[in-house]
DNA sequence: CGGGGAAATGCTCAATCGGAGTATAACATG
DNA sequence: CATGTTATACTCCGATTGAGCATTTCCCCG
């Protein structure tokens, strides 16, 4: 939270003994274009968009929308809370500030508004390009993460060795088996933990080798945002919120490339569809897209009706777990 | 949050305008006994145990467990967020005050301590008896619900009529079926829009008709009790939560009922059985109850080894959709 | 000591789902 | 018109899931 916060410079609400307690609203902000799952960011792609809750803001939500509409001119749809965060920690330099940080995911049309700071849209794998298995493990993981993850297992003692490789393997897989793509959250706390990327060093800690490729944010950002990739891999497994990314008519590829680009891993493309089809998400247009380089596809919507007749009730994907 | 707020009277921060901010913590904390959900309560079964985040938490986590260790006099076991409040009127009487209520699920194995205010344990469907449908849906659905959900459907103007009459049916199911044990905040919300719960009159909503059975709380407690309760019915099918509310050794069918309480529905016992065997989430502890009224039962203990095996990986159980 | 009641426990069966592969159709381009 | 590329339609099989039947092993009661 060093310095450069947007806000109107109303100056923070402190108590008695001069402590200031405050609370900070923090948007992990995603959108997918062309098959590729970026997120809105700030300072030249260090920080995300946040600003103070204030006491005009209706609720912590409207706060929020606020905020991104004023610092990216871009109207918000779907929204969920992520997390509240207060360890003391968080603050930096001045001890006596304690700043509670809500978090919210949304997701937006990348299109829709190409508006005030909206420069800062990037691909989300620049921060993780460890979570992106859409073209099998990368490489880095065989090649920089696993020797880095050894050589800080054999750091521990006797005790915790087994320990921390039980935790490495589980995070990360084996030999590419495993790889579990929700555990975003718990890989990226392995990496901090054991000093492998910049935050880490940044915070003082004991790096057990190189640090491994990936951009780094200011303030805990990037857990958070991993947080969010986190949830949001999750989520379009059960909830049609995928659609909310999408352009209004699409082509059943260019839904797949999307829920790839959020999972970070490939689909059966035949399965894909005839999930999506008897699921009911989606119907024909009636166009079609020429521009596929194949056979033209046919053009869908999804089916808003949906959200009424089921309620929130379920998106199927083949995404499933042996 | 009126008056009776636990706490060591330390005022308030409040910003140069004197707008107080300031954060809650609520706890939702869950036992099961003898196949009873229960929750911990203040106040008289009022309300839920909670207290200012004061500078001297750590975290919001810790904080938490302080209160509810002062308050109840019990260890907390599992604790996980649920969700962060700040609307304005959740501001009681003062206009002025802004509080922002950071409320967390807490598991507890109601044995372990009888302690201070440990009395405060009820039977989580006094205020939720719609939500029992272990024994087939409850007859107040029919009886009371259902008529005052149509009436409060038909007391909307054309349009929103077949709206509401949708949503009613899709929280409460259609005879019976459809029914998503998931959604108890979603039918506590319904019901609340509809002026059918305590609270709503309270807040000086119209009522659709005659208040549903089931009691209230103060400010939003019900609420957040909704929320634990529908995170929890979620959580026990995908994580082996259940655990964390059993006695150290305990029978397949004392496991069985605890996931009915948690789940308020039935479960098919034999293929309850073979989920539970066929993944390993449990061992025998070579003791076998005798109490059962029936044949003995084989005494089983939880496999811990099995979070570290699987990180924080699955448990299935037979409460799937269809 | 011989039922009868109550669970526990073992096993079967059919329907469905999910992963994976094969085959064919419809375009663009050279 | 051959070739590359994508769309789209079907098929297959193993695993999972919901549901029910059958058998076993206790206690209690007369």
């Amino acid at each position: 939270m060093t310095g450069a916060r947007a806000g109107t410079g109303e100056p923070r609400p402190r108590d008695e003994a001069g402590r200031a307690v405050a609370a900070d609203l923090i948007a992990v902000l995603v959108a997918v274009t062309g098959g590729a799952p970026r997120v809105m960011t700030v300072r030249g792609g260090t920080g995300l968009p946040s600003g103070p809750f204030e006491h005009r803001h209706r609720s912590l939500q409207f706060g929020l929308r606020a905020w991104v509409e004023e610092q990216t001119g871009l109207p918000l749809g779907y929204v969920e809370q992520l997390y509240t965060f207060a360890d003391r920690d968080r603050t930096t330099g001045d001890d006596e500030l304690r700043v509670i940080s809500i978090s919210y995911l949304g997701l937006a049309r990348e299109e829709a508004g190409a508006g005030a700071g909206a420069d800062g849209w990037r691909d989300w794998y620049d921060y993780f390009p460890w979570e992106d298995h859409r073209a099998g493990a990368p490489a880095l993981i065989a090649e920089a993460i696993a020797p880095a993850l050894d050589a800080w297992a054999k750091d521990a003692g006797r005790a915790g060795r087994a320990e921390r490789a039980r935790r490495a393997a589980l995070a990360f897989g084996r030999d590419g088996d495993g790889w579990n793509e929700e555990w975003a959250l718990q890989r990226y706390e392995l990496l901090y933990e054991a000093g492998l990327v910049a935050e880490a060093a940044r915070d003082g800690r004991p790096a057990a080798g190189p640090l491994v490729p990936g951009r780094a944010m200011e303030s805990d950002h990037r857990r958070i945002l991993a947080t969010g990739i986190a949830r949001l891999r999750a989520k379009i497994k059960y909830r049609p919120v995928v659609f909310e990314l999408m352009p209004p008519a699409f082509t059943l590829l260019q839904l797949q490339r999307s829920v790839e680009a959020l999972a970070g891993r490939g689909v059966h493309k035949q399965n894909f569809r005839r999930l999506m089809e008897q699921q009911d998400l989606v119907e024909e247009t009636g166009a079609t897209a020429t521009d596929t380089g194949g056979r033209p596809a046919k053009l869908f919507r999804f089916r808003h009706a949906v959200l009424a007749e089921r309620a929130v009730a379920g998106t199927k994907l083949p995404l499933a777990r042996g």
